[in-house]
RNA sequence: GGACGAUUAGCUCAGUUGGCAGAGCGCUGGCCUCACAUGCCAGAGGUCACUGGUUCAAGUCCAGUAUCGUCCA
């Protein structure tokens, strides 16, 4: 006996490890099967599965089974990155907790430390991944430090050294006091902030700034070269009174400066401000650094030296107000940059750095966008892309960490050169002199700027570089698209010749049901593995799956997994009513037989549906696909074919015919399944492994499959097959359906309980409609829960209900059942709808000029909906046309 | 400051060449009908943000306004 309710718990690690076992998720480069190949976008090591992960690799596995089902060579190759600052973060505090620092360890000692916290912690993503049900070939689990890639890496920046794409230079930067490190542009986040603008007098002048403390650093002041205003001031020197005495200061003139800020008068700090840095080096100024990589004033801060920024800056005005320097103070809004981890207010600071040119990488890769060879979709964020690409800027690709890829350049300090290269260098290649590896590693993002290629094998050219680059399609956040999907497609036509993937499909991100993002410090977190555990794997994935539209964002609440959950369970127990009543099923018997009416529709409906998937999913549209199947399974299956059989399965008494709908239960169910597989793939496998039957799937796959009958997911992807597609089916049924709601219709509005059978007159005013109604007289009796009679010439009983369905009148006799001035309500609102109609389709008809130009078909359409509505109004007044 | 997106049922959202406004949840009424109460049947609920324009016809195309959001500077 099947239990009556799907128990994920039961089935989803069974069939994990099933697929495990059997090898089914390897892939061979060898192969001579068309290549389909996915490359995760590698989380963290560090992380745990969320939310995004849930849904960017529940969209993978969609599209990864899906090939694989339709017989391409699917790969979809996992890992994971060593995310500098995150992992270098977690270990740190575990030290921290032991009162211990990394300098205490020393570098190497604390990297071993790491790579032990990434032996054991490191793998908890990717059961989790598995836990989800991804189909990833673990055998080739890679991760950014591993030695291949880490060969990869060096070979990508001893090329593009060689090639003058790098350089390494003075330059103003992001800087994180809290992480130590330098951070690239798209690492700063803005955000807007309540601060104080104040208005500081120097000498003659007054001017504008949020940030006095950065005053002891300034080099000059500068006005806008057309400002009339401080024209006379030009190329002068001031001296001006501050807090550190008299000093002087001379005035520029440069474009930069805004004239309807503050004043127009702005002071220069080289040292602390881009733009400032920018205006110096136009004017030669000196670069005056004043706080230190410690966000603290340093010893050019004279007596503020040593106190942190923002206390330097209360003290600064403080000491200014006491001497008359501060003209004013307003309140101010403007957005500040804070480290995109850590949330810390970042410091610009001049420091040296490795840069890779980025123009010359950046052209080829807004054409192989501009194109067509690489499609990014939704196609909105082309633009996007695109205008990032323009104005790209030059990438800062040194941190300040221990954790990552060490920069493979030595420095020579007897002849002051630099060596870069591919192998550890011990000594100096010139003088033999000793050397000093550099002592910072890459940016993250630029080991994983080679995933697609460098986890295939590069430098080394590998089958797998050979069948699987470039890749089919990159699934991930839009909100990498800079930081990643561009850096891997410049970085792929520049290593490999050629794009990296063909599709690039940006997911939306997933928030709360208020719309705000989920983080931890909110609380807001919903956690994947409790909704697996709570509703199962297949209800979730369903879910993101449906969820998938094309926006921005998701708002995502539980309720939609739990109604998913019961989808799950519907298919469970539409499973369990098939197979009971497959019982004495012999499919010998059903050779030859003709298929009923509901067959022929179940099965063109099934057509339609696979149609649709198919196309949604080629799309990568699905909420589409997810929406085609659910509709199908609950609203076609479920509610009607199942309904519809029950009365050949239980009531009937021609073996024949019982037979053939067993035939069409077996096989529909089967290829829903099959069907409905990538979406959820241990539900159905455990229906499938256990229909006792031949179904389609069943027999192609003993045709010759490799693993015959060992798993739903090596069988055929359904394919909608056009012979089954049967419009005659679908108008017969159509108007079935339709008496049959009609006389539900009635007995809902007059309240009878189902209990009570009622007596239904049918009055059909075609030939067709008179047989296809007599012919299934039965099925309307049993899904109306009527005795009804199909007369043309029927006589309306005294006190009926009455209900128009595609032409048809259907009578219901109310005596004894209740109050006719209910019915006579129901109509007059039956009657008033049809009338509204009549008015807006005659007024549509009478216009000349809709007439002259509406499409034929359109014209032909509106005519025939206004004579229906001129029938249904004139049978509702209960006038017979003659 | 620039760019993009959103605004459709009580809530969360679909709505692909313009041609009768849809789903899920929630709500109301009736049902433990022999697969499923994680269910079945029926129903109510919408000047598609606003203002103009194009068109025989606009949720859909164009221009502008408002509110919200995101990214970039």
């Amino acid at each position: 006996m099947i239990a009556d309710r799907y128990d994920p718990r039961q089935v989803e690690e069974r069939w994990y490890r099933h697929w495990l076992e059997r090898g089914y998720f390897r892939a061979d480069p060898a192969s001579p099967k068309k290549p389909y190949c996915i490359v995760i976008p590698p989380p963290n090591v560090t992380g745990s599965l969320h939310m995004g992960h849930a849904l960017d690799n529940t969209i993978q596995d969609i599209l990864i089974r899906w090939k694989r089902m339709d017989g391409l060579n699917a790969l979809w190759v996992p890992g994971t990155d060593h995310a500098g600052i995150a992992t270098q973060y977690v270990v740190e505090r575990q030290l921290a907790a032991e009162g211990k620092t990394k300098e205490d360890l020393g570098r190497d000692a604390f990297i071993a430390r790491i790579w032990k916290w990434k032996d054991e912690s490191g793998g908890t993503i990717i059961r989790q991944l598995q836990r989800l049900g991804a189909s990833c070939d673990w055998e080739r689990t890679r991760f950014t430090m591993d030695p291949g890639l880490s060969e990869a890496v060096r070979e990508v920046f001893v090329r593009l050294w060689e090639e003058g794409l790098l350089y390494r230079g003075d330059y103003i930067v992001n800087w994180c006091p809290r992480c130590q490190t330098v951070l690239s542009d798209l690492e700063v986040e803005h955000e807007e902030r309540d601060a104080q603008l104040f208005y500081i007098k120097y000498g003659p002048l007054t001017l504008a700034t949020v940030r006095p403390e950065t005053k002891l650093g300034d080099t000059a002041l500068a006005v806008h070269p057309r400002d009339r205003r401080y024209a006379q001031y030009v190329g002068k020197v001031l001296e001006v009174r501050s807090v550190e005495g008299t000093i002087r200061m001379k005035v520029v003139a440069d474009e930069a400066v805004d004239p309807k800020f503050g004043t127009g008068v702005v002071k220069v700090t080289p040292a602390h401000d881009p733009a400032d840095f920018e205006i110096g080096k136009r004017h030669g100024l000196e670069v005056r650094q004043v706080i230190g990589f410690d966000a603290k004033m340093n010893e050019r801060a004279g007596r503020y030296a040593g106190l942190d920024r923002f206390e330097c800056r209360k003290r600064i005005v403080e000491d200014m107000q006491r001497l008359g320097l501060i003209e004013k103070i307003e309140p101010y809004r403007h957005s500040v940059g804070v480290c995109y981890r850590c949330k810390t207010v970042v410091e610009p600071l001049v420091s040296t750095q490795w840069y890779v040119r980025m123009k010359p990488l950046a052209e080829p890769a807004i054409k192989a966008v501009s194109s067509g060879k690489i499609k990014i979709i939704p196609r909105g964020w082309t633009k996007t892309y695109y205008h990032w690409m323009e104005n790209i800027r030059d990438w800062p690709i040194s941190r300040q960490l221990w954790w990552g890829h060490r920069i493979p350049a030595w420095y020579c300090d007897k002849e002051g050169a630099v060596h870069v290269s591919r192998t550890d260098l011990p000594c100096c290649p010139a003088c033999g002199g000793p050397l000093r590896q550099d002592e910072d590693v890459l940016d993250t993002w630029f080991s994983s700027g080679l995933w697609p290629f460098s986890t295939l094998g590069w430098p080394h050219e590998t089958p797998e570089l050979g069948t699987f680059y470039p890749t089919s399609c990159l699934v991930t956040g839009f909100d990498i698209l800079f930081f990643w999907v561009a850096r891997m497609v410049m970085l792929g036509i520049k290593f490999m010749g050629d794009v990296p993937f063909r599709d690039v499909y940006l997911h939306a991100l997933i928030r709360d049901l208020e719309g705000q993002k989920m983080s931890k410090v909110k609380g807001n977190i919903i956690d994947p593995l409790d909704l697996m555990d709570k509703y199962g794997t297949d209800a979730l994935r369903f879910t993101l799956a449906a969820l998938a539209g094309q926006g921005r964002d998701i708002r995502f609440g539980e309720e939609r997994v739990e109604a998913y959950r019961n989808f799950a369970n519907k298919i469970w127990n539409a499973a369990r009513f098939v197979l009971t009543n497959l019982e004495d099923y012999d499919p010998a018997k059903a050779d030859g037989v003709a298929p009923g009416l509901p067959d022929r529709w179940i099965r063109s409906r099934l057509a339609v549906a696979i149609g649709k998937v198919r196309k949604a999913l080629a799309t990568y549209r699905f909420n589409d696909a997810a929406g085609a199947a659910y509709q199908f399974v609950w609203h076609e299956f479920c509610d009607w074919y199942v309904e519809c059989v029950k009365l050949t399965l239980y009531r009937g008494d021609d073996p024949a015919a019982r037979c053939r709908s067993q035939q069409t239960l077996a096989e529909v169910l089967e290829t829903t399944l099959r069907l409905l597989h990538p979406f959820m793939p241990f539900i159905t496998e455990e229906i499938w492994q256990r229909l006792p039957t031949l179904g389609v799937g069943a027999r192609a796959l003993r045709a010759g499959a490799r693993h015959a009958g060992s798993s739903i997911m090596l069988a055929p992807f359904p394919k909608a097959a056009k012979k089954a597609q049967d419009p005659a089916a679908e108008k017969d049924m159509a108007l079935l359906i339709g008496v049959i709601t009609a006389i539900r219709n009635i007995r809902g509005e007059m309240r009878i309980p189902p209990s009570t059978t009622l007596r239904a007159v049918l009055r059909p005013t075609t030939r067709p409609a008179a047989k296809l109604l007599t012919a299934h007289a039965a099925l309307v009796q049993s899904l109306a829960r009527c005795d009804a009679t199909v007369d043309p010439r029927a006589k309306r009983p005294a006190a009926s209900a009455m209900a128009i369905a595609q032409g048809v009148e259907c009578f219901v006799p109310l005596e004894g059942l209740v109050d006719l001035a209910a019915e006579r309500q129901r109509l007059a609102k039956e009657i008033k709808r049809a009338e509204e109609q009549i008015a807006f389709l005659k007024a549509k008809l009478g216009n000349r000029e809709f007439m002259a130009k509406a499409p034929r078909d359109v014209v032909e359409r509106e005519k025939g909906r206004l004579q229906e509505q001129m029938g249904v109004r004139q049978k509702l007044l209960g006038v017979r046309p003659e």
